[in-house]
DNA sequence: TTGTAAGCGTTATCAA
DNA sequence: TTGATAACGCTTACAA
């Protein structure tokens, strides 16, 4: 029932071949031929078949986009930014929620590319970190890119911020404000980002001058009960901090909970700080003084990197901004 | 360098025929062949390769979702539930987010469904509503579900919940609690489900026989600013209301805001309550009162309308239920 | 710069 | 219940 590439070439009065070539902005294709081409496509509405270019082509014109399912703030906008740069070239993003925890992940990536046949792979952490995951994606020859990969590998291209300097930037903020005792909350301990976070923590704490205290590192999980947990393990403190700066959004959420429950006031007893500015930084109360990572801008990058394919990979560090809001304020 | 259809077939002995036949659960082989086939497939690793299928066999094996971008919270929990049951016959979602001023929108669909040979697509609100669009589906002979559409269409399959009903359980619920004056924030006028949320409330106020009052209803847009400028109005009246049912989280999650920063006190001078149970209701301070929408399971549900494809087209209607937290406290 | 012919890996048709 | 053969709509050789 469609317009098929003999329809267009018998309209146009070339061969099949030549309105492929069109098609694939080949050279070699005179300019009015071209434009004829272009025109008879256009006049009968010609949509190629992904599926007949797949097969024939041995290339789908689709990317999957890998990734856990932390927050959901997160996963949108990261998509939302491949989405943009695959649209740009007529690329489609597949996005794929993978369980990190799958037995049987390996085998699920593996066969979506070679069912698919995927022109390439955005791996998000802690895809990164997983070696067999990788080692997957090089043995069948797939092109693959990285965002916020634990370690840069120079021979796979990423995206990423510098994590631990923006932790440690939040870190100094705080400082600035005249806190001395900062309660920190880290992250899930098998994402490499809380470790980087809680480094930068501890570097803007040295370059300070101030001595880091074991007792004022909890534990957390990414998620606002962890978040709730830690703050109130925090404020039982014989010396209570001044300031908490929990290394993302959900357990700034949990941390702001706690104080309210307990009549903490915020930020008069208590600043709280948060990382990611996720929505959520905007909607709670008083609103979180955050760290915003752009996201979007990752997502964008990465897609960037991975079609246009450049000969050396290349690394792409975007900057972070702090947002201050009502949650911490100046002495 | 796949293995084919034409491999297994070699190696069981039978005709590739028969192997597609296996791979395609169709009856009339033989079981014994059948296992031989099998057993043969799964020795090699055989994986069908989806271009090919999609070419010959003019299907795809995939469905998309499409959907606007309210709330990524919705978002992820519908599409996880359409993935699941995907899964299970072996299709593949793809997820499209449209956006509902486009120009081009139904030229973006259509030549998806073109392109891609899709075998269905689920629409959500407001796609649901859009004439344009549901003509266009229908003009190409794609099966089609809704979920959550304005009015049940007998002849289109469609997963919901009764919204003027949970809208009124809570408008109830928070009369039972003895409020009188109760203060509604209305959601954005394009979608349906606005109005319905409306509609119940005022069902309900009827049936405990309280007069409605205008100044108690506040227009909003399902998002936080628009939630606290309308609590700010409301508190603002010379006679406030005890009790504010924000006919979104977001937007309770604005009231809540408004609240704290007046100094009114939650639920001590004025019960809040909210509606879809999104991941906001459980970490803003006091927890919200709001109505569970089982959304991964309309999800679910739809793609199954879809997947089954019974001869006469099915509604199912599924539960909701009021979860309640500290924003509201019984008298 | 353009065209011809041979696939790509599966399903559909029809015969056995 | 099975199998031969022709599509499916496009791209990749290879010629011209």
């Amino acid at each position: 029932v469609s317009i098929t590439i003999g329809d267009v070439s018998r309209a146009a009065g070339v061969s099949i071949k030549t309105v492929s070539r069109v098609l694939n902005k080949e050279k070699y294709v005179a300019a009015d031929t071209r434009a004829r081409v272009e025109a008879a496509a256009a006049t009968l509405g010609f949509r190629p078949n992904f599926a007949a270019r797949a097969l024939a082509g041995h290339r789908s014109f689709q990317i999957v986009l890998i990734y856990d399912n932390p927050s959901p703030y997160f996963a949108q906008n990261i998509q939302a930014g491949v989405r943009e740069r695959c649209a740009v070239d007529g690329y489609r993003m597949i996005a794929q929620p993978c369980d990190s925890g799958s037995a049987n992940l390996i085998d699920e990536i593996g066969s979506l590319i070679d069912q698919a046949q995927l022109d390439g792979v955005i791996l998000t952490p802690p895809f990164t970190e997983r070696a067999d995951v990788r080692q997957a994606l090089a043995a069948r020859g797939v092109r693959y890119v990285m965002i916020s990969p634990a370690s840069i590998d120079a021979a796979v291209p990423a995206s990423f911020i510098d994590q631990a300097e923006a932790s440690a930037a939040m870190t100094a903020y705080l400082i600035g404000l005249g806190h001395r005792r900062i309660g920190f909350v880290m992250g899930d301990e098998r994402y490499a980002s809380s470790h980087k976070r809680l480094e930068g923590y501890r570097r803007a704490l040295d370059e300070a001058g101030i001595a880091f205290a074991a007792e004022l590192v909890q534990p957390g999980e990414y998620n606002f009960e962890t978040g709730s947990l830690a703050a109130a393990a925090l404020l039982a403190l014989p010396m209570p901090p001044t300031a908490i700066f929990a290394s993302s959004d959900d357990m700034a959420a949990g941390v702001l909970a706690t104080a309210h429950r307990l009549g903490v006031s915020v930020p008069g007893q208590v600043s709280v700080a948060g990382f990611d500015d996720t929505d959520l930084a905007a909607v709670v109360w008083p609103p979180l003084t955050t760290i915003r990572q752009p996201v979007r801008d990752l997502g964008y990058a990465a897609a960037d990197l991975l079609l246009v394919g450049a000969e050396e990979p290349e690394q792409r560090q975007l900057p972070f901004e702090i947002v201050a809001r009502g949650t911490t304020a100046a002495v």
